[in-house]
DNA sequence: GGGGGCTATGGGGGG
DNA sequence: CATAGCCCCC
């Protein structure tokens, strides 16, 4: 292999460059922490487009879709623009893309809703009282995952109750109606024109398989180079719809699978590393490859890293070493309780930022559960430390926007059961409880959508009126949305439902606070319309519908939001934290009965997921890792005395800093400036153009060398116009010489000379 | 039918 | 400690 106009293979080593080079036939790459999997997932894509494959006939699954924007960022810098054509997302992202073109194909309608777990939950609670089933027996979240389990194990509710072991454990666990219950939810979804995550795969799995000539042949022509990220964090149905995908006759099985067994984390929601035993027999001539170089984290956090995990049996063979310098020893703390474990970890990373001068974005906090997050933040608050929290109540989550949402998924599928339920009584219009339960009963009894038995059945005179004027409101928005674009349609429901009236007369800080956030979702799906820009990373998105706004924010974690401080220290749960690395990283709450979890222990067999976990925790770091846990802390309103974590015994003195013993620190004194504390979401501020005197000129009269005025970036030199309408244009405002790439049929731009 | 206050209970990770 | 769920009263 020449290396001449391949600069990018020299950055990799050998190793590295033969799994990024061996694009034909099925290949595993066995990848240790911290020893550029990443990088050579990129390069292994920028080669076959350099080699001229069709970036559209890749398909990229990642475990977040920030994974996957910033994987093709990263490749387009060696490939250029083409790279946004690459199908790159998460398995669920992907999915209901296809399925929002195909979805009819299988009985659902294109623009169905996603249920999200609340949904689900309510759901299913609905069935249980129906059903008359003890509650506390049933308990929905218990019921939830079960289903859940069932799915990604393609068991459908009848293979369920042909299922001995299942119905074995459900007799013993006193539930043997959940296949029944099972069978309930996943008509009731159907008939609401709804998909729960499950489903965006379960759904995806039946639509290729029942269609094998219009879709499934397609699919399979399309997507000709498959990659898998993170393969011992999928589940059995995720790896069956890559075979359907990936075998059938004449196929080159050129699937590309890359994990670490010893990261695997997710077993809790079915994922499976027998999935990488079964891809080694069902590709018995698949290439291996093992990335064991750590370029990662400083030789005492390597060696620690294989000193816990080579307490767990199970594992593929590897060795992962590192050229690094010896670096900082691991520190430990040791606090008397949970506040103190804050304070010094606060204490800890100032110290840090002055002796090691780092930014705060360098540094991460990672915990087992997101409850230990509170006293965190306190401490860092206090010490007037930039932070931010991942994994807690994002945005989408809060109650006023569930509820304007609920108006609007609604409006575009009106058999959205759990929308109207949300909406119906709220502002109160008088129909309640009684008459809500009444209408969900018609509903079954009649096998229709509540909204189905609004508009075809008569009440009684009581509730006539107010399910009259419901029916009418909701009549009202359908015709609003049938000729406006998605914010026009927001606006006039959060306008003409009642909810911003209901909030304006809220005047607490918290009702203030609410108004705030619905503003904010407005501006959200006004920006969402508006947006002309392709960022960096995305792909040119020109469908601005309600319906596709809706899907996309219900695939949103907030690690896929945008960070408006950059600077801030990471909150977070270790699960989140996969994937991410740090110069500095604070594990904390390592007691037996957290980390690892009392769950784990009770259940017994779990303590090496625990332990794996515990591994990707402390390889985050790169070359400061400090270990924190506290003698008591309050659980649940008691004190709780836990012992250490036994994951701290098994790493061995030489790679411990000596313990440093408890001593009380004076109180830090209360600083007077809390001020530059922004809380999130709050906007940016615009460039001001003059909003009165702009015309927008038509896309097309748009060229290169133009100068022009955009509203949100200013003046600026048009520097490209291509095939597609989107034209590059460096902004006089703007940093550096950075292009933006707009789409000119969204511009609203206005030619100057 | 709606709101307020009290009691019992849960107890993890996430798309 | 939180908060969901329940009961009671308006």
């Amino acid at each position: 292999m020449t290396d001449v106009g391949y600069s990018y293979l020299d950055e990799l080593n050998d190793i590295q460059r033969q799994a990024a080079t061996a694009l034909d036939g099925p290949v595993m790459v066995i990848a240790g922490p911290g020893s550029g999997k990443t990088r050579v997932l990129t390069y292994r894509i920028a080669h076959m487009i350099n080699l001229g494959v069709n970036p559209g006939n890749i398909l990229s699954l990642t475990f977040t879709n920030k994974a996957a924007r910033e994987m093709k960022d990263r490749i387009e810098r060696v490939v250029g623009p083409k790279a946004q054509r690459v199908w790159a997302g998460t398995f669920h992202s992907l999915f209901a893309r296809i399925l929002r073109v195909e979805a009819h194909k299988i009985g659902y309608p294109n623009d169905f809703t996603i249920y999200d777990t609340d949904d689900t939950k309510s759901v299913i609670t609905e069935i249980i009282t129906q059903m008359n089933l003890d509650k506390k027996v049933y308990a929905p979240g218990v019921v939830r995952s079960r289903i859940s389990a069932a799915k990604s194990n393609l068991i459908t509710p009848k293979a369920y109750l042909a299922n001995e072991e299942l119905m074995a454990y459900d007799k013993m666990a006193r539930r043997p109606l959940i296949h029944v219950i099972y069978e309930k939810y996943a008509a009731k979804c159907m008939r609401a024109g709804a998909m729960d995550f499950d489903d965006l795969l379960l759904q995806m799995f039946r639509l290729l398989y029942q269609n094998p000539d219009q879709v499934r042949d397609k699919y399979q022509m399309q997507f000709k180079y498959l990659m898998v990220d993170e393969f011992q964090d999928t589940n059995y149905l995720q790896y069956e719809i890559l075979k359907l995908l990936t075998v059938y006759p004449g196929s080159k099985n050129n699937i590309c699978i890359v994990g670490d067994d010893a990261q695997s984390i997710y077993s809790f929601r079915g994922a499976t590393i027998e999935n990488i035993l079964q891809f080694e027999n069902d590709f018995p001539d698949l290439q291996t490859y093992k990335l064991e170089q750590n370029y990662r984290s400083t030789q005492f956090i390597v060696e620690a890293a294989n000193e816990v995990i080579n307490h767990n049996k199970r594992q593929i063979q590897k060795k992962i070493w590192t050229d690094r310098i010896e670096g900082n020893k691991i520190k430990i703390i040791k606090a008397s309780t949970e506040t103190e474990e804050g304070k010094r970890v606060a204490d800890t990373i100032i110290e840090q930022k002055n002796r090691h001068n780092l930014q705060n974005k360098e540094i991460a906090i990672l915990y087992r559960t997101n409850g230990q997050s509170r006293i965190f933040e306190e401490q860092l608050r206090r010490h007037n430390i930039l932070y931010r929290v991942y994994g807690g109540l994002s945005f989408y989550a809060r109650k006023e926007v569930k509820d304007l949402i609920a108006y609007m998924r609604l409006t575009i599928n009106d058999k959205d059961d759990e929308a109207l339920k949300r909406v119906i009584n709220y502002p109160r219009r008088g129909i309640g409880e009684s008459t809500i339960e009444n209408i969900s009963k018609l509903a079954d009894d009649n096998n229709m959508s509540m909204w189905e038995v609004l508009t075809k059945i008569d009440f009684n005179q009581r509730s006539r009126k107010s399910i009259g004027d419901f029916v009418q409101l909701i009549h009202a928005f359908k015709a609003k949305a049938a000729k406006s674009n998605a914010y026009e349609i927001a606006d006039y429901i959060a306008r003409n439902s009642g909810i911003i009236e209901l909030l304006k007369a809220d005047k607490s800080v918290e009702g203030l606070g609410r108004l705030e956030n619905i503003t904010s979702l407005l501006d959200g799906i006004k920006e969402f319309v508006d947006d002309d820009e392709i960022q960096v990373g995305e792909e040119m998105n020109t469908d601005k519908s309600l319906s596709t706004f809706l899907q996309t924010i219900s695939l949103m974690t907030d690690a896929d939001t945008k960070e408006e401080n950059p600077d801030t220290v990471t909150l977070m749960s270790v699960h989140s934290a996969k994937g991410l690395e740090f110069k500095s990283v604070f594990v904390v709450g390592l007691e037996e009965n957290l980390f690892p979890s009392f769950m784990a222990l009770a259940e017994g067999n779990q303590v090496d997921e625990e332990r794996r976990l515990f591994y990707v925790a402390i390889t985050r770091a790169e070359e400061l890792l400090c270990l924190t846990y506290a003698h008591s802390r309050y659980q649940y309103g008691n004190m709780r005395f836990n012992d250490p974590s036994r994951f701290l015994e098994e790493i061995s003195d030489r790679n411990l800093d000596s313990i440093i013993s408890i001593h009380k620190k004076p109180e830090f004194p209360e600083p007077k400036i809390l001020g530059n504390f922004k809380p999130l979401g709050s906007k940016k501020p615009m460039l001001s153009v003059n909003v009165d005197d702009f015309v927008a000129a038509n896309p097309n009269d748009i060229k290169p060398g133009m100068e022009v005025i955009h509203l949100k970036f200013g003046q600026g030199k048009v520097m490209s116009v291509d095939e597609r309408l989107v034209a590059s244009i460096v902004f006089d405002g703007l940093d550096e010489n950075q292009e933006k790439r707009i789409m000119l049929q969204f511009a609203k731009l206005q030619i100057v000379t």
